[in-house]
DNA sequence: CTAATGACCATTA
DNA sequence: ATAATGGCCATTA
């Protein structure tokens, strides 16, 4: 499970009040599999991990493994404004190095 | 090993 | 704007 691992790191690596994208993690673990980005967490679905800072591209919140309404309040809380369940990846979306 | 699934993404109509 | 199609990768059955 090195790659869910990989995903955790980069997940607990957003800083608070900021969002990623599915993309934007697997271009950073120089892979494609935007899917199995996603996947990971699904499985292992860490919460100790801000998994719910992960959007997909076009700033829509996807599914969340604990209800999307409670991804979309957490976001909230942390200061992202969530609209719709979409987010604006303008403002919040964080860049990796 | 093969087939199917999924918290995706981009393109095209 | 929404709908449908194809492609990508890892995990699971």
């Amino acid at each position: 499970m090195n790659f869910g691992k990989r995903v955790y790191e980069l997940c607990m690596k957003i800083p608070k009040g900021k969002v990623s994208t599915y993309g934007e993690i697997a271009g950073k673990m120089k892979t494609k599999g935007y899917r199995a980005v996603g996947n990971a967490l699904n499985k292992n679905k860490f919460k100790e991990v801000p998994c719910h800072r992960v959007v997909a591209s076009n700033g829509h919140l996807c599914g969340f493994a604990g209800g999307l309404k409670k991804k979309a309040e957490l976001l909230r809380k942390e200061g992202v404004e969530v609209r719709a369940f979409r987010v604006d990846l303008k403002r919040f979306l964080y860049k990796f190095r």
